[in-house]
RNA sequence: UGCCCCGUGGUGUAAUGGUAACACUACUGAUUUUGGUUCAGUCAUUUUAGGUUCGAGUCCUAACGGGGUAACCA
């Protein structure tokens, strides 16, 4: 397994200290001598883009694999042509690089399509599958149901040279679409369904991503998926839930063939809070235009989370951390948020940004004079260095960060209180100025000159920082901020006549001007800081040469508003 | 309704017959030139009922609850 040369391997820190399930089997099998080494893949069908639960399976068939120096192919499942475009193999191995893994060898099914086809000759010579004329209603009809046994076909019997005559005439296409299929020959009373004689082979005259119009016949999943795990050498073929009552399919398929036999397990895959990871409905969000398209920034897809400002190991910790286990949960919305929060806290430059800006003045402060301030970019990290600040007696602060009267517990500058500006000088408020309605249109306040950032040595001591701009060196830049797609933590969870539509979020982007200090400028796309004392930004694609575009990628935690929304900042 | 899988704090994940642990959230408090970060503390008789055992979250049986499954989709 190698690693992509644009990103780092996972943090070797966020490694769990006990072993999931699937560990614990690969280990006993390597143990036990079944395999004597792991060969995984991730095997997406190219219907749809990828999306946050698709992380956690690359992150785990990538991980196993490098955790056992084995091998992880990225091999794309393209067995049925109706559904499948070249647009998605794209972005689906633009979003697996960009997680930061490398497949070993990439495969479609669709080159195994000649094998496969002789191996279902090899079945029908040996009496193993048939060619049946059943329609699609009728097939279901024989099937039988849940609490009864399925009927055998009426050409279940037929001999393997009719068969075998039958089968290549659908190959070459003499037969309509629909008319025909092969299937194998199991049990039509198995209590599996899966095992009532399942189709391999439909007819369907389709023009195929990559094989164009060679093929009129198409195999069905659980014909071509093992046996092209079987043809990569694969050891361990992981895959969701929903395919565990497909395993004994897929072990009989191997069974009569006699070929290698991968072993397939099956984990629980990732449901999250607040958002829907089915791909049937993230499609739908983008068809009927409630979100911009597949990398809208609130979109839980890779594309979309990258756009958003998600950084891969974020996302590579997020999945390692959520586990791997049987049991369908779901996960938190904020874990995802925590461990975005946790990477850009250790590597985001700071800047400060003022939104709502309301004007301080400082009026003792000399006229015209400009002072450069040194500002540390991240205190988390001392090679991040420093950066100059204008400072001015023309000031810009948030609204928020002032009250003409303010409770005991507000931080923040007052009428008749003090406050640090961060990186700058503690300053105390004297006055406001009010226009005839009584807006508040200006602060005025007294600088404390012994209190320089950094070289402060007056002993004073004051509860709350503040940040803030100066009025002529800020730049204007708009701000996207995004918030949760969804409104209801399930959003699945629809009343009778709605649909999870109904439970889209009204407020999930509002778009807000910022005034952002001088270094702000020259931000390339894709840069991420911390706007301080307010969250993560990123520099959005859409981005011009006159103005810089920022989304929010999460805001930072806040226990001041959490106390104003409870009622306790008094 | 048949079959299959799964039930451990608010949410997840461990404990592999021997003291229920870790993370996140929530709540306390400390530190702080970001109300951020960091640090400390508090929050569970393992769905229920039987059984096996010196001893059961773990093994057996049943009930209850949740999920999957009846496409010529993957």
């Amino acid at each position: 397994m190698n690693q992509a040369p644009n990103d780092k391997t996972p943090d070797e820190s966020n490694e769990r200290t006990s072993k999931h399930f699937i560990e614990q089997a690969i280990d006993s099998d390597l143990a036990g001598g079944r395999f004597t080494s792991v060969q995984t893949r991730f095997p997406p069908e190219p219907n749809g883009y990828l999306h946050i639960g698709h992380a956690k399976s690359i992150c785990l068939n990538f991980g196993l694999a490098q955790k056992h120096s084995g091998t992880c192919n990225l091999r794309f499942d393209d067995t049925n042509p109706s559904k499948e475009e070249t647009e998605y193999v794209e972005s689906i191995m633009e979003d697996v690089q960009w997680l930061g893994f490398q497949w070993d060898n990439l495969h479609y099914t669709s080159d195994y399509f000649d094998q496969l086809y002789d191996w279902a000759e090899r079945l029908i010579s040996e009496g193993k599958a048939y060619v049946c004329d059943l329609s699609p209603e009728d097939t279901r009809t024989y099937r039988g149901t849940v609490t009864e046994p399925g009927v055998n076909s009426p050409h279940r019997d037929r001999s393997p040279e009719e068969n075998l005559d039958l089968f290549r005439r659908m190959k070459t296409g003499e037969f309509p679409d629909g008319s025909r299929t092969l299937r194998a020959k199991i049990d039509m009373a198995a209590p599996n369904l899966n095992l009532r004689d399942p189709v391999m082979y439909r007819i369907m005259r389709a023009h195929h991503h990559r094989t164009g119009d060679k093929w009129c016949i198409y195999p069905m999943y659980d014909w071509a998926h093992g046996q092209s795990d079987s043809i990569e050498g694969i050891s361990f073929s992981v895959c969701t839930l929903e395919f565990e009552q497909h395993r004994p399919l897929y072990d009989w398929y191997c069974n009569a063939l006699q070929i290698h036999h991968p072993r397939q397990i099956e984990f629980a895959r990732l449901n999250i809070t607040y958002t829907v990871l089915s791909k049937r409905k993230l499609l739908q969000l983008v068809q009927e235009n409630h979100v911009t398209g597949w990398d809208d920034p609130r979109m839980p897809t890779i594309s979309g989370l990258r756009r958003r400002g998600y950084t891969p190991e974020a996302i590579r910790n997020f999945a390692t951390d959520v586990g791997v286990a049987k049991f369908n949960s779901t996960i938190d919305a904020v874990r995802l948020e925590n461990a975005v929060r946790e990477h850009l806290n250790r590597i985001a430059s700071r800047r400060m940004v003022v939104f709502d800006p309301i004007k301080l003045t400082i009026t003792n402060w000399p006229k015209g004079h400009v002072e450069m301030m040194q500002a540390v970019n991240n205190p988390e990290d001392e090679t991040a260095g420093t950066r100059e600040v204008p400072f001015s007696g023309s000031l810009l602060i948030g609204s928020d960060d002032f009250r003409e009267e303010a409770p005991r517990k507000f931080f923040r500058l007052k009428k008749g209180g003090a406050v640090r500006l961060r990186g700058g000088y503690i300053v105390d408020c004297q006055d406001v100025v009010k226009d005839e309605a009584g807006n508040i249109t200006e602060i005025l306040c007294t600088y404390d000159p012994e209190t320089k950032s950094g070289q402060d040595n007056s002993g004073r001591k004051v509860k709350g920082t503040i940040h803030w701009v100066s009025q002529a060196h800020c730049q204007e830049i708009d701000v996207r901020n995004y918030d949760r797609l969804f409104s209801t933590e399930n959003p699945d969870q629809a009343k009778d006549g709605k649909s999870f539509l109904d439970n889209l979020n009204p407020d999930s982007l509002s778009t807000v001007s910022g005034f952002a200090e001088p270094a702000i400028s020259g931000a390339q796309i894709g840069d991420r800081f911390q706007f301080e004392r307010l969250g993560y930004y990123v520099v959005d694609p859409d981005t011009t040469a006159e103005k810089l575009i920022f989304n929010r990628i999460v805001p930072l935690r806040d226990s001041w508003g959490k106390m104003v929304a409870k009622g306790k900042a008094n």
